[in-house]
DNA sequence: AATGTTAATGACAACCATTTTCATTTTTGC
DNA sequence: GCAAAAATGAAAATGGTTGTCATTAACATT
């Protein structure tokens, strides 16, 4: 037997959205993006759309420095970021070791379930 | 010559409460804890208070996982925290080497100013 | 003590991301 | 096609945080 998750019209196209700003992007912009393109969906839709995907895991958040909850999808490679304070670019960043410190924590304090939040702000060379 | 810091009034009673919690807590949570103590304090003066000591590097904020900033007193030791998603209860963790990877990443990709947020949240043995 | 200057304060309103509510529309199984 | 269930969006509510502004406290100078 297999498992079909329902996945429906509003998902589909949060996801394709998120897909094409490759990183990521909060719920506001993603409306926004969305009314750009001529789509009537409404901005209660993306929130519950957004959150479906977070319980499905199919996306992941993060806070901004600012506490706006920002989105993305759970591509294949976890990894965190190097964001610009000032500019907003971003690099991405791979942390094994992070990865590896945080499951050795975990454990050390017998918790489950354990996820972490590492992001890096700072100044950009430009900035 | 000494820089003398002005430390007004209600800076000084937000960091005995802070003194007083010993880890972190909301700015309303503050707020409360004050008012309950028969201050006759302001929301606006606690915001306002935090946010001097946040530019005199006074205090830490980080994001709950809500998105409400807590704050806390930096410190001498620079440490993260595990925090139980359920219960709310949080262990204190250090982590020189994921400093010392923060610090590597940011002279590779020449960022200044570069601090970092890392916080674990999972379940803890109880919940 | 009286005065003037400046910083601090708090009540209140404004802001803005997010959530709730609810009536309407779309989808789905039969 | 039709009824039940799921999805939708407009509008209002929520709640943390910030801005406004008139009042007050602090402090230095006469």
């Amino acid at each position: 037997m297999m498992i079909t998750r329902t996945m429906n019209k509003s998902q589909i196209k949060l996801i394709s959205t998120l897909e094409r700003v490759g990183g990521f992007a909060s719920a506001q912009e993603l409306y926004q993006m969305l009314r750009r393109d001529g789509d009537g969906i409404g901005l209660t839709t993306v929130y519950r759309a957004l959150q479906s995907l977070l319980d499905d895991k199919i996306v992941d958040v993060l806070r901004r420095e600012d506490g706006e909850a920002l989105y993305r999808l759970c591509g294949e490679a976890h990894h965190h970021h190097l964001v610009c304070r000032s500019c907003g670019s971003t690099v991405e960043i791979e942390g094994s070791s992070v990865e590896k410190w945080a499951e050795a924590v975990a454990q050390e304090h017998r918790f489950r379930e354990v996820g972490h939040t590492v992001e890096l702000f700072g100044l950009c060379s430009k900035c």
